[in-house]
DNA sequence: TTATTATAATGTAATATTACAATAAAGATA
DNA sequence: TATCTTTATTGTAATATTACATTATAATAA
């Protein structure tokens, strides 16, 4: 097959498996890391800092913007990218609640 | 090429990616939920729990496995998994730090 | 208008992932 | 020993991902 079936899972954890996905590549790590430390973020700038051809960093792009995680204004020629702070902040709490609520079960195991 | 570059980025975004990658399908997530709910889970009661084929299972333990996150038990012909609850709140503290630091960037910015 | 610049879209090759049937291995039980 | 149970391994098909060359698109600059 190679399909994964997300339909015998329920929304948590599909919405849990689809944030840690989005940041499971180190050019998407590198990628929030850099717009988050510049401004004027644009495609060519992360082209330059992580030294991914143009059409691979455009597709990574795309990988965030799916779990809508990248705003983008236009300035002429150029897209500036930042960050949803708002949002982002809505997924460290999902993703870190997910470890804590394994760990509460585990200790309530024992 | 289809084949990351993951000796373009440093270790602590290889290491960021490489635990949500983990994280990232839900299978594994339901895995891991189930396992810290259960305190003798093995491998059958997975394939129960989600109606994935026992070489699925299998497949995504050695997944998490490859993390360390999980711990065994050889019982007879059992073998019965536990979560490494250190080294879950560890990787808890790295992702939830990894959020914190993009936030902090954002905000500094502006 | 004709470049030039910036980014997205398309196409494609290589590799990885997902899922599972079939089989192997290892321990328990009759 | 033979059988059953549990899990890992192997093999394989379908699909997804990664990376990039090429091309398209859209805005600016000459």
């Amino acid at each position: 097959m190679g399909i994964t079936k997300n339909h015998i899972f329920d929304d948590y954890q599909n919405q849990t498996a689809l944030i840690t996905k989005v940041l499971g590549h180190p050019a998407r790590i590198s990628i929030l890391q850099h717009i988050s430390k510049n401004e004027y973020c644009n495609c060519n700038e992360l082209v330059k800092a992580t030294g991914l051809a143009q059409p691979t960093i455009s597709q990574h792009l795309s990988e965030i913007k799916k779990i809508k995680l990248l705003k983008q204004k236009n300035q002429g020629k150029n897209i500036f990218y930042a960050i949803d702070t708002e949002l982002l902040n809505q997924y460290r709490r999902t993703i870190n609640d997910f470890f804590v609520k394994i760990q509460v079960n585990c200790q309530s195991k024992s």
